[in-house]
DNA sequence: TTTATTCGGTTCCATAGGGAACAAAAAACA
DNA sequence: TGTTTTTTGTTCCCTATGGAACCGAATAAA
């Protein structure tokens, strides 16, 4: 195990885990190394776990909808958070504006999605699903949870609950983390 | 919570974590809902942590070296594990190959990177770091280092031990996972 | 009121990037 | 030996993507 991991643990007990390697993964060196001798070894795990989501997820919705992780992405918003308008989704979701706007577009033209103009502020538009979206989302909604499911099955039920637990502190602390690093800019504006 | 959430946990106390949503968290709704309603909990988090840790470490990566996230991924690939073939990247990252060669020849014109064919087999090119390659990896490396370590500062070291844990367990499982879903497409060939 | 600024959303454009076809070498097979 | 198959890596080409500029509406300032 790597030094800079080793501390970043601060010494507790790091490298009890190296014996849990798997055989299929063990013998790619190239990846064992990135995996178990990775300085950066909670960033690269989630990378490759989010990959191992992704993936397949979204190959299914685009094999199975036509539609892009994008376009999806508008759709299961507005699934789980109702009427919103594309701000809330470009917040919610960290894609870039014009990249959902075209989403939205595509699944409006595809009848997935409604808009209605606010009548007090003729800027803001609100989209919602239409019953033909809502009944495609329902179409993979399964299969997604069925692939988390998957993937959290190797690990007892006290395992997943310290797992959402932690994540739940991180993604709480989010807000703190620097947006860009190097040049000390602030996060601040001028 | 949302009841496929609470499902999801396997009924272990579901909904403790709600009360910790931070204020510049909690007043964006669609983002709350995202994060505390989804059915697929850990996938999204998973995926807005991992774009907490990217979007900086690349943006930085970019502003100093010139270099996009392929493009770095051969060189930290080539830092952490020594001289290795094309493929073995390919298989470590999960980046297409065809990327990763376009990557490879970009590194290479900048002199960061050095190939040299195999005698034995002519086919094989073993990728190893120039100088100037380390130079660079150490470059942003101290940086990638201190992301992470704010990102998991807020985490006790027992917790960032049970974290490093139990996505070892997630890592070591994730050969058995599907990497593809619907039509029960079996991963064995014909 | 007029002017400047912010806000919500779309369009333009250059390019990153991935699927698929390809070439060459080695290995398996006949 | 000659022939197919697999492996390694590159090239072609099309499209998804995101930065920047843009537009109209609302709000703040003058």
């Amino acid at each position: 195990m790597d030094d800079a991991m080793r501390q970043a643990l601060f010494e507790g007990r790091a490298g009890r885990d190296e014996p849990l390697v798997a055989p299929d993964i063990a013998d790619d060196s190239l990846l064992h190394v990135k995996l178990w001798g990775n300085p950066c070894w909670f960033s690269f795990r989630l990378n490759y776990l989010a990959l191992h989501f992704n993936n397949p997820v979204y190959g299914f919705v685009q094999d199975r909808l036509g539609l892009l992780r994008p376009d999806f992405v508008v759709l299961w918003s507005l699934y789980l958070g109702g009427p919103s308008t594309l701000t809330d989704v470009v917040r919610s979701s960290g894609f870039p504006k014009n990249t959902l706007s075209r989403a939205a577009s595509k699944v409006h033209q595809r009848g997935m999605i409604d808009r209605e103009v606010d009548a007090a502020d003729q800027r803001r538009v609100t989209l919602f699903l239409t019953d033909r979206g809502r009944q495609a989302v329902e179409e993979v909604k399964a299969e997604m949870i069925e692939q988390e499911r998957r993937m959290l099955e190797c690990l007892s039920p006290a395992e997943r609950l310290s797992l959402s637990e932690i994540l739940t502190k991180l993604v709480t602390a989010s807000g703190q983390w620097p947006q860009s690093l190097g040049d000390g800019q602030a996060d601040e504006g001028p």
